[in-house]
DNA sequence: TCAAGTGTATTGGTCTGACGTTTGCGCCGG
DNA sequence: CCGGCGCAAACGTCAGACCAATACACTTGA
């Protein structure tokens, strides 16, 4: 194994072990290439790598220290990696959304607050056949990630969040919107925060499988 | 931003654009670098990100690939993630997989074919109280896997197993062996397998979610 | 003719050392 | 007491050299 890579496994046991843990600052590049046994060019990389993942956070000037390691961070690295398998399968992921989503639904009717459903209907404001596709994503996204958030579990949330990354939805949203299909999903969303509210929970769960078998739908034909 | 991290944005975009497809080789590192405007240190900083997210194949002495991008590869790097998290919330991970791995054996069991049944039966000879913990931790891996396997999602499957990382498994077993919960174990991994045999989804479905909510409380009490 | 072995060019792997840039923080003066 | 200055620490980047593994063409012997 190459010296970097050893450098990256070490790096990784020191916090597994507890050597280093969350928020803790790393020894100067200097100080750890000696400790590691390897050139600061070398485990620079490693740093690098580890950095790319969210386990290590570089501040220039200041230091190196390791993250929070929360499951939020998760969603970021997650999400760089499936932007790049977009085009792949889709489906697939959608499949994926399919099982999760409607789950995240269910679990959040029992205990969605009331501010969480103000923060929902809040995403459907100004929303209409003429808005941007930007911005049709990003509602989009704010709309699911609230659910998800709702359902308090950040992995959950994290891993939804990753298998619905921007990239994947603008193409998406940009389809969609040459169908006209705007309302329908603003009538969607709409029931489906009436199920929430309400704590219909079997309910929400069905409509959100509906909601997004729909789009799936949509995609499948569209290919 | 940092010119590494330029680079690493640029050598994503030549793939999101086309311009590098799966299978491509890069330019050499020297080369490269020219182009993108670093110094090839720095170049190699942004390789080996992309390298431990599977976006790239570095073969010393030959040259540097775009990786086939298969869902697959995701598992790897996810796992490498998720193996840092684990002390942080098993049960949040284990409430995801409650959610994941029924939906999955409910797919499975509609399209399960005889040979995955009899490598599902496989997994499960010649294990007793006796086994050692690695290869409990090796088998139910193959056992869960192959059924995630089963149900044709790659991306199911891939996420699946790195929220099941081996660590976090190991740790479980250790736990559970000590409990004597070996026997418990195979039972339910045999009746998940004559539920899927039968294409019973509903009950396979309902086994994997008292499956997995078993060891769940375990740990919730464990902990 | 073909297969095994060999040698060389290519390419990544690692190291050293230098210098730039940013940041944290103590010192100093108002 | 507080704000600004300045130094030291630490990361960012670069250049150049050499090592090591691999691919591939070439040679050689069966």
């Amino acid at each position: 194994m190459a010296v970097t890579d050893e450098a990256i496994t070490k790096i990784k046991d020191m916090i597994l072990s507890g050597e280093l843990s969350a928020g803790d600052k790393l020894p100067p590049e200097q100080e750890l290439s000696e400790k590691l046994g390897l050139s600061r060019s070398s485990l620079r990389e490693a740093v690098k790598a580890l950095e790319i993942i969210r386990v290590l956070d570089v501040r220039r000037g200041d230091g190196t220290y390791v993250t929070s390691l929360e499951p939020k961070l998760l969603t970021e690295a997650m999400t760089f990696i499936v932007d790049l398998h977009q085009d792949k399968s889709i489906l697939e992921i959608f499949e994926v959304r399919r099982i999760l989503e409607p789950a995240a639904a269910a679990i959040a009717a029992g205990r969605i607050s009331a501010g969480e459903i103000t923060a929902l209907r809040a995403t459907m404001a100004d929303i209409s056949e003429a808005t941007s596709v930007e911005s049709l994503v990003e509602h989009d996204l704010m709309f699911h990630g609230l659910i998800a958030g709702a359902a308090n579990n950040s992995y959950l949330a994290s891993v939804l969040d990753a298998l619905s990354s921007g990239t994947v939805r603008a193409r998406i949203w940009r389809g969609l919107t040459q169908e006209k299909a705007v309302d329908r999903t603003l009538a969607e969303h709409a029931a489906i925060i009436d199920a929430l509210e309400r704590g219909d929970a079997e309910l929400a769960k069905a409509l959100v499988t509906v909601h997004i078998s729909g789009v799936e739908n949509w995609l499948r034909q569209a290919l």
